[in-house]
DNA sequence: GATTTTGTTACTTATAAAGTTACATATTCA
DNA sequence: TGAATATGTAACTTTATAAGTAACAAAATC
């Protein structure tokens, strides 16, 4: 498959939304991700469902911010978009009876399962605000370690 | 893309090799993995460079193990197969010119490298022989904790 | 010299996100 | 009320990449 960029992709968008009061259309955001309206609509489709945004229609209308960027971890959003397949590598077949085999899907799925942990665990560690607010990570990892 | 599923396959591969002194041909090798022999030769083509396997032709050839599976770790494997591209998940653009979506790739990047140094820690713990003695990696990591 | 087997190139298929098109539905404005 | 603006959604095409396939030269064995 394509590489998916869906997430760093409505991040981008959340931003944007954060620094407006007025609704931005889905034609608006297309052109600033470089792409069509109607993909924008399907993507964000996840986001409003969450309740994160909401879009309304007609004139005047288009995408606002639902809730406050600093109450949403990034992992929200990775789950509102699906929690898309992370991976590019993964097992070799569904249920070989072959050991050998199995010991082998095995040993690659604990190692992406650790992986996959890791990256929801900093996904979870981080709000949509902090993204803007450089330092602000690093600042409460330090405090973790208190 | 479909999911890349040589790493799996292979370290299958190496089990078995690791059960015959015979030369194992591309062709029973392809019966296994439920595949063709040219498949089985490009893939095994990197992990023969890297001298985990030999290969003979003529009668009689095919492929042997040329290192011990307990001086292999899975991170070499990973290794010997070109580190293939792990995530499904990528940023949204190369050199975005916008703060924002700079900061939505950063974000999205982090995450990701530390979720990759996850596996290859993962695999770097394990050998290609650990994966068929049961508990030999649980008693490893006990080991560690002391 | 016939057979077997690897090494390698070129081409096709499969898969899933991205991208595109089209249109029904809802809302606003004149 | 009717025209214009937007979303919501379905259907289809394109793209990227591993898997799969076919073909054949080169090398080794019988």
């Amino acid at each position: 498959m394509r590489t998916d960029s869906r997430l760093p992709r409505v991040l981008h968008v959340l931003l944007h939304l954060d620094q407006t009061e007025d609704p931005v259309t889905s034609d608006q955001i297309g052109k600033m991700l470089n792409t069509n309206p109607s993909l924008v609509r399907r993507t964000m489709a996840g986001l409003r469902e969450a309740g994160f945004v909401g879009a309304t229609k007609g004139h005047g209308g288009g995408w606002v911010l639902a809730k406050s960027l600093d109450s949403i971890s990034l992992a929200e959003v990775y789950a509102a978009l699906g929690s898309p397949q992370l991976f590019a590598v993964g097992q070799s077949a569904d249920a070989p009876t072959c050991l050998l085999e199995q010991a082998a899907n095995r040993a690659t799925s604990a190692a992406l399962k650790a992986a996959r942990e890791t990256f929801q665990e900093k996904l979870g560690q981080v709000t949509v605000a902090d993204l803007v607010r450089p330092h602000a990570q690093e600042i409460r990892e330090h405090q973790e370690k208190l």
